[in-house]
DNA sequence: CTCTTTCTAAACCGACCGGTCAAATCATTT
DNA sequence: AAATGATTTGACCGGTCGGTTTAGAAAGAG
């Protein structure tokens, strides 16, 4: 009859450090400041948690998880490898232009700026946001690598220009983060377009 | 006689801010931290500075300051404009190697890193980066556009490829970072070429 | 030599940090 | 109802944070 709440507690945790590493960083997210914003004790976080750079760690592994299916989807074999891109891209630019207006700055992409935050300081962190980007890394590889077979573009190695790109990308989401500004990630489709080396009104 | 030594103890304070931070974070790097490897008591950081953070914009400044003279050098005119960028990139490469050597681990680009912990927390420290990091855009933009007017690339939009480019770089600076690996720095230069569109066998 | 300014030393501050704990409460099972 | 384990509470810990304070050393200037 009630609702079931399996470990809503637990949830709320990781969400409330999601959004709060997000908006500020690691360093500047409290323990007692995720809990506030849980709405739950400190006790509490550390009934469900060892320690703050765990909690971080189930915090990564838990919004992958979330974000996965969704991946999985913009980059289903049934859409054409550039729209692939065509619409992550979409829906990077939505979800940071909502981000920017609750929180009132451009947040950019959280394993970048948590990864080179904590990188040097935190083994297990960058461990964990090491293998997220090289997923990430995966999805580009494939979608450059069915376009170049389809002669949509020419990219004879799609792992290094895989690579090109996510750093590319990443680096506009960074970019627009420090700068407060969504140009950045708004112009990132056409960035990646010129680096595929699709001429600008080839399709769409 | 003796050594004049005119505000020695601020520029120590100046070197060991900006090494500390490099390594670690802005917010890791503590005030009682940075006095100590400067050799310093914490009355005298405050005499020469207000706060961390206004030391920090210090230290950026100062850094780009030093950093300046070799960037002209690189950029000069007198030099071919692609070869401004290989030059540049070999200094990128040299300094990273040896810091890994020195600190055990990659560090990549510290405006990056700063700029995207402290972004959405302190303004002043965010606005300062923004310049700097517009600096070497103009230096990009510069090159790019002379190679197109030469004809050694096709980039009919020079300002729009050095955001691409400077966007790149820095992924690649950060990537190699997070997955504390120098590979990412030495691979610039040939994605830096690929982007520009340039045969990777066609000059040197 | 003295006065004044610049700088350094070291103790000190309240706030907050990540983390602990024992007791209380809730939900289940028996 | 009793017992049991999972969960929650809020006070508490030592330590460190950014920053202050005050006294005095150094060093020119008159």
């Amino acid at each position: 009859m009630s609702t079931p709440r399996p470990n809503d507690t637990r949830h709320r945790l990781l969400e409330a450090a999601t959004s709060l590493i997000w908006e500020s960083s690691y360093g500047a997210a409290s323990v007692e400041g995720i809990c506030q914003r849980a709405g739950v004790n400190k006790g509490s976080f550390y009934h469900f948690f060892p320690s703050k750079s765990e909690l971080a760690m189930a915090a990564l592994a838990s919004e992958w998880e979330a974000r996965k299916p969704q991946w999985d989807e913009f980059f289903s074999p049934l859409v054409a490898p550039l729209d692939r891109l065509r619409r992550w891209h979409e829906r990077c630019v939505e979800e940071q232009v909502r981000l920017a207006a609750e929180n009132g700055f451009v947040v950019g992409c959280p394993l970048f700026s948590l990864g080179s935050e904590v990188g040097t300081q935190n083994e297990p962190i960058r461990q964990k946001i090491d293998e997220l980007l090289g997923f990430h890394l995966c999805y580009l590889e494939s979608a450059i690598a069915e376009a170049h077979a389809r002669q949509h573009i020419h990219a004879p190695n799609p792992a290094a220009k895989a690579r090109i790109v996510l750093s590319y990308v990443e680096g506009q989401m960074t970019r627009a983060r420090i700068q407060n500004d969504l140009a950045p990630v708004r112009e990132i489709e056409d960035g990646v377009f010129d680096i595929l080396g699709v001429g600008a009104s080839c399709v769409h």
